[in-house]
DNA sequence: GCCGTTTTCGGCCCGACTGTTTTCAGTCG
């Protein structure tokens, strides 16, 4: 079992314990533990050799047997008593936005329902409204909610099916046979939510190939195949297909099967396969077509071909170029790391600055810094930074817009900061003009340098709020504002159609990682794939500026 | 169920909004 396979176990028994309705400590306690899983920078099978999983904050002694039972015999009869009680369909209805653990228990209860079908059956029967507490908007919301489920169906993060992508190409590619090998189709271009993952390889020996994917630890079963492929799923349902060619072909296979469909019928019509064989690259690939090279995140036909045919593709931003990070919370605030792990992580990772941007007073739950607390974490940075001589802590705040569009901090408590985000935790129902309203007043403040995730979409999980994207970003735009690309792999907001208005309006970029945990400042990565996606060049972000610029840039708001 | 620089037992748990109500329970960040 995987860390997230286990701590997502966790996180279950603390769902089944809500729906029972038992203790909420004991509930937060499987909770935290299953965070602490989350974000260990290192397998448990690795603690467990150690004996070292009692060791991990938040893992008592009930949690670590309950682990080491999953290691060894992959599943907990804890879990499986709890199951017997509540249905694990019943832990779907939870997907359903605004419905919690009462409701689902209550609907289980009276109708004996225990899955999404049959819920969205009782909804449009209004068997709903029969239950005592339970009303009209609680059917037309299951309604709403099964609708943004089926949106999406079968279709997963990016943060998700990423890292098992790369795990599986890199079993394989220990293989001799394996004379090539990568990652094709939509998690190639970086896409936010994708159906499955594609691995296309070069081998002499497609047969051996089959034998070793059918091998695989995290394989759960084989769905299909033929000579030259093999469908299976990983864990959390993921399908994976794995396509084999003959090297001689990899390349422009690889061409082929990366782009969208789009932009494979246009690429590709009428030009023989038999050019592409014996080619040394992607790049040669393209030379045959007569196109200049087209990074894979650009591959959709929304332009990039037009451009390809005049050698005018953009030098896109990448990874090298980021220079800090500018939305990082520590635990000042619901953070989990000091400002200190920060910082060493933030070096380790090449950047030359990171802004500790912790939540402000009214966000209450998350710890959120009063201005008291402020001044003391700003102490505390002054204090890192005089040990510092080639790296800079900056001092922010991610300052909550209130619902009234003013910032939860005065003026004057904001100055003092280098940098500020501002964004959007409450009052997630407004109209659409109330909410668009209240971003651009918090554009208007005068104080702030960057909104934080805009639309405050989650994918697979809540669409953003109702807001009017053109008037905010031309305000961004006025005021010079940056909106930020928040690289949570839940969230990719702004998304790359966004991101590409912002950049063709002269807005600025910044790509941030919203960490809360140290090793959450990795999640760059998507962020950077999104901004790809969306075209920005190095100059169009933020944090690509080096220390001396940025901090110029921040402190002249009347230069930018 | 976890944890301990007042504690190995007794805390841990904020606040606003929404829906279903008629004064409150559930959800969520």
């Amino acid at each position: 079992m995987t860390n997230r396979e286990i701590g997502r176990t966790l996180d279950r028994i603390a769902d089944l314990l809500q729906i029972k309705d038992e203790n909420p400590f004991k509930i937060a306690a499987y909770r935290k533990a299953a965070n602490s899983i989350y974000h260990l920078d290192e397998d448990l099978h690795v603690y467990y050799q150690h004996d070292r999983i009692g060791s991990i904050p938040g893992i008592g002694k009930a949690v670590k047997n309950l682990i080491e039972e999953l290691i060894e015999k992959g599943s907990s009869e804890y879990y499986q008593r709890l199951v017997q009680d509540i249905p694990e369909g019943v832990l779907d209805f939870l997907r359903i936005p605004g419905l919690g653990h009462k409701t689902a228990a209550l609907i289980y209860e009276h109708l004996g329902i225990d899955n999404l079908d049959d819920l969205l059956k009782a909804a449009q029967d209004r068997r709903i409204r029969t239950i005592p507490g339970l009303g009209s908007k609680t059917e037309y919301n299951i309604k709403k909610g099964m609708d943004l489920l089926q949106q999406s169906h079968g279709k997963t993060t990016l943060g998700l099916a990423l890292p098992l992508a790369q795990q599986l190409r890199d079993y394989l590619a220990e293989s001799p046979l394996v004379e090539l090998i990568s990652l094709v189709g939509s998690i190639r271009r970086g896409k936010p939510l994708v159906g499955d993952i594609d691995i296309l390889v070069a081998t002499r020996n497609g047969e051996e190939i089959k034998n070793l994917f059918r091998n695989y630890r995290e394989l759960q079963q084989v769905m299909d195949e033929g000579p030259d492929y093999i469908a299976g799923q990983l864990s959390f349902g993921i399908k994976v297909e794995v396509i084999m060619v003959e090297p001689p072909h990899f390349y422009g296979a690889l061409a082929w099967t990366t782009g969208s469909k789009e932009f494979r019928d246009r690429v590709w019509e009428g030009i023989e396969p038999d050019r592409f064989a014996n080619l040394a690259s992607e790049e040669e690939v393209f030379k045959v077509i007569r196109l200049s090279f087209i990074p894979p995140e650009m591959r959709e036909n929304q332009g990039e071909i037009e451009l390809a045919q005049q050698g005018a593709i953009p030098r896109l931003v990448e990874a090298a170029d980021i220079k800090g990070d500018l939305h990082v919370h520590s635990d000042w605030s619901d953070g989990g790391a000091k400002i200190q792990e920060t910082v060493t992580q933030a070096r380790l990772l090449g950047y030359s600055y990171v802004a500790i941007t912790d939540h402000s007073q009214s966000l209450g739950i998350s710890g959120g810094l009063n201005e008291q607390r402020l001044s003391q974490q700003g102490k505390v940075i002054d204090a890192i930074n005089q040990e510092l001589d080639d790296f800079h802590v900056l001092k922010g705040i991610e300052v909550d817009i209130l619902k009234t569009g003013r910032l939860d901090f005065d003026d004057e408590v904001l100055e003092k900061l280098d940098v500020v985000v501002a964004s959007i935790h409450s009052n997630f129902k407004l109209d659409k003009e109330t909410q668009t309203d209240r971003i651009i007043q918090a554009i208007k403040s005068d104080q702030v340098d960057i909104i934080g995730h805009l639309t405050g979409r989650l994918l697979n999980r809540r669409s953003g709020y109702e807001l009017d994207i053109e008037p905010v970003l031309q305000a961004a735009a006025q005021y010079q504002v940056a909106l930020e690309i928040n690289s949570h792999p839940d969230r990719l907001d702004i998304d790359e159609h966004i991101s590409r208005q912002a950049r063709e309006m002269g807005i600025k970029i910044a790509i941030n990682s919203d960490a809360h945990h140290r090793e959450d400042l990795k999640l760059l990565q998507y962020g950077i794939l999104t901004a790809r996606r969306g075209w920005l060049q190095p100059e169009d972000v933020l944090n690509t500026m080096d220390y001396d610029s940025l901090i110029t840039y921040l402190r002249n708001k009347d230069l930018r």
